[in-house]
RNA sequence: GGAGAGGUUCCCGAGUGGCCAAAGGGAGCAGACUGUAAAUCUGCCGGCGACGCCUUCGCAGGUUCGAAUCCUGCCCUCUCCA
């Protein structure tokens, strides 16, 4: 086992704060005295199972402690998907049915060990312990904390000072996160920024049951590709770590400049002296960005497919930005009889059937803007009729591909 | 339980009888410029084989030549009082 010092500073890279950092240091001398690991709780929301690059910014964390040689154990909160999201009135999440959390649990399984070590890792869902506590263990659960207290939480707070809905369940959902930590006996429990207040409610948990509060450490919550708001699926601004190289490729190039050093940092495993070099060559106009940008881009892809799809990502890249030749392989489209006239296809039909966009009006916009190719000529008539070949292709935007066969 | 305020297109937010597919902003998309970066400029931004037609302003009815706008009921949210 490393030593305190060491595994202190490979744990701090990245985190936002440790809470509070000298409790981590005495946990981890104790622990390399005693030579038993520390225990390190990270609990996940099984209600959407694609998981992004967001979500591997503390699954990377996670695996820095399995490598450490800590145990760790990855809840899945199925009791909490199947009672309800907290988040606003407005947008009120389905609850999930046990056999689409159970569904969720194996995508999420397979896509988590991406990043983290079978071996080393413990899947447990939370309904083992919440499911057969009572209704007076739950009032004693929630006289543990005031109301006041829960006010304190920075969405509550902004929402019942903005007269937003609150549900008095939503109260719940700390309360469970806490005491998944209470039944774990966890040392360490992992989070996002956001999670602050949950994280903190498992320390006044735990110690209320008698036990020795965990330490709460908060990675970022990180950008996504369009560098201001969060990474989500919602807002289509995510890497998915399920993508297609050229994909993932692709949108790491799209990344604003100023993100690049904090994606090395939280995203990839390339050292922290590294990065600062790179940091600093970026600063000093020694490298280009565009080169910097491609190396992270490789190392992503390198990282959850392999080198050589990164390479060949890489190509594909350039060879259709950078060079705006074709792509090596573009979805096909036959077109069907029907929507001949005359041996000729009407555009606009013709992308919308092929699903290069959704409606034969956005069709026709794109058209009008002219960002429709056909075979490289640009087609800027609406109405025009075109006669479909074979080995014909069609690019709307920068870049949307499609072979007629 | 009582009193008041409010629910508008992806989001915020104007609009209180026709000029409203609905101001403005954001997001998004496209074009130019580039390094598929940022910034900037320009255009688009419900659907429809389309100078017209259809569907949209919480839900359901009604008044009217005509409603997002007026009336009735219902659903939902917030505030104050209890």
């Amino acid at each position: 086992m490393l030593s305190v010092e060491k595994q202190m500073e490979i744990i701090k890279r990245g985190v936002v704060e440790i809470v509070p950092e000298a409790e981590l240091v005495a946990k981890l001398e104790r622990s390399v005295k005693t030579g038993e690991p520390l225990h390190i709780k990270l609990g996940l929301d099984p209600t959407a199972p694609d998981i992004h690059l967001g979500h591997t910014v503390v699954l990377q964390k996670i695996r820095q402690f399995q490598d450490l040689g800590h145990r760790t154990t990855i809840i899945l909160g199925d009791f909490t998907a199947r009672i309800g999201d907290p988040t606003g009135k407005s947008e009120t999440r389905k609850q999930l049915t046990e056999e689409q959390v159970l569904e969720n649990a194996k995508t999420y399984e397979r896509q988590i060990f991406k990043v983290l070590d079978p071996a080393r890792t413990t899947l447990t869902f939370n309904s083992k312990w919440l499911s057969p506590l009572n209704f007076a263990q739950v009032i004693e659960l929630a006289a543990k904390y005031t109301v006041a207290r829960m006010l304190e939480r920075d969405d509550f707070d902004k929402r019942f000072k903005e007269g937003l809905p609150i549900s008095v369940h939503e109260f719940f959902y700390p309360l469970m996160q806490g005491f998944d930590s209470v039944a774990l006996r966890a040392d360490v429990e992992l989070g996002g920024t956001d999670q602050k207040f949950n994280l903190l409610m498992g320390r006044t948990l735990q110690r209320e049951y008698g036990q020795e509060p965990q330490v709460a450490l908060m990675m970022p919550i990180i950008e996504g590709t369009d560098g201001v708001q969060k990474m989500s699926k919602s807002l289509g601004n995510y890497i998915g770590i399920d993508e297609k190289a050229e994909e993932m490729y692709g949108k790491t190039m799209s990344i604003p400049d100023q993100l690049m050093v904090r994606y090395y940092e939280l995203l990839t495993p390339v050292s922290l002296d590294e990065v600062s070099r790179i940091a600093t060559g970026i600063q000093t106009g020694e490298v280009h960005p565009r080169d910097v940008k491609m190396r992270l881009a490789r190392e992503i892809v390198s990282f959850y497919h392999d080198r050589e799809a990164a390479v060949r990502a890489e190509e594909e890249f350039k060879r259709v930005f950078q060079q705006h030749d074709l792509p090596e392989d573009m979805p096909t489209f036959s077109v069907s009889a029907d929507m001949l006239e005359d041996g000729r296809v009407w555009l606009p039909k013709l992308m919308q059937q092929a699903g290069l966009c959704s409606s034969t009006s956005e069709a026709r916009r794109l058209i009008q803007q002219g960002a429709v190719k056909v075979n490289g000529e640009r087609f800027a008539d609406t109405e025009q009729k075109l006669k479909p070949e074979p080995g014909m292709v069609i690019k709307a935007g920068k870049r949307k591909f499609l072979r007629i066969e």
